[in-house]
DNA sequence: CTACCTGCAAAAAGTTTGCAGGACA
DNA sequence: TGTCCTGCAAACTTTTTGCAGGTAG
């Protein structure tokens, strides 16, 4: 256990947000109290804390892999916002049992799954702030 | 409509299969009766088969992205070979309803979903098969 | 003291893009 | 003829890795 591998599970169980790799590089780059990791670090202990299953890649809205706490945490799987990018987590019982049953069928060993839905967000999808939103970005 | 374009349509609509674009890209570098198409071009129209409707983007397993036909086949999901990397496609009305429930108790408006169950299929489970797998690699 | 870890910078892998020339209609 | 398309190569993005020096125990 090193300096480094401390400020980084720190920062990383600090909230139960969901991150992206490069956003947490962003906040360990700036030191805090003379403790600070690289990027290179980052990225080889989340490795680490993923194989050791306390985090898990949820998804990758944007071409980045977003991780979550998967310690302690209940099944569970995210609605995406493609708008805003907000991930909505939620409970599913019944999906794992029929996922479960096909595969028992088949004879498919489940490790894990990963269900994204993606669409618009009760925001996202108002359409005055959807308008608003496009004329920002002229 | 170019010829490029033909020639990369016919490619992929010769059969049902999942593809990769890399894997595309190979088949179609080498000319068939001096019709071929580069790499950029390959990736410019699978683009546009994807926003029209014709393909959709189903998982991403060795973080390359597979590609599958969308237009006119049923909506199904996948279970993905952690080891043989074997696409097994499966339908799920039954998810979809739960999906949709949740989704409209929040007011998110659901675009798609992309359930990937991850693990060994029938044959890559077998004990067996596994050890002379491993030995191979050597 | 030894093994493992870190940071840097360069490499990788997959995909995208600028540009100059070429094809479609 | 004008616009859109192609190919090449270079650029980009995210993540990984080689290496030389440093830290944990």
């Amino acid at each position: 256990m090193t300096q480094e591998r401390s400020i980084i599970v720190e920062e990383v169980f600090a909230d139960h947000e969901h991150f992206e790799a490069d956003e947490l590089v962003a906040r360990l780059s700036v030191a805090k109290g003379s403790r600070r990791a690289s990027r290179a670090t980052v990225y080889r202990t989340l490795g680490q804390l993923v194989d050791s299953g306390l985090l898990r890649k949820v998804a990758r809205p944007n071409d980045r892999e977003v991780y979550e706490h998967d310690y302690g945490y209940p099944q569970h799987d995210h609605l995406i916002c493609k708008d805003c990018g907000e991930l909505i987590e939620f409970q599913n019982d019944k999906i794992s049992a029929i996922v479960e049953k096909f595969a028992a069928e088949i004879g498919f060993r489940i490790q894990d799954h990963r269900l994204e839905v993606y669409g618009l967000c009760a925001n996202c999808s108002r359409p005055k702030k959807n308008r608003n939103r496009k004329l920002d970005r002229i």
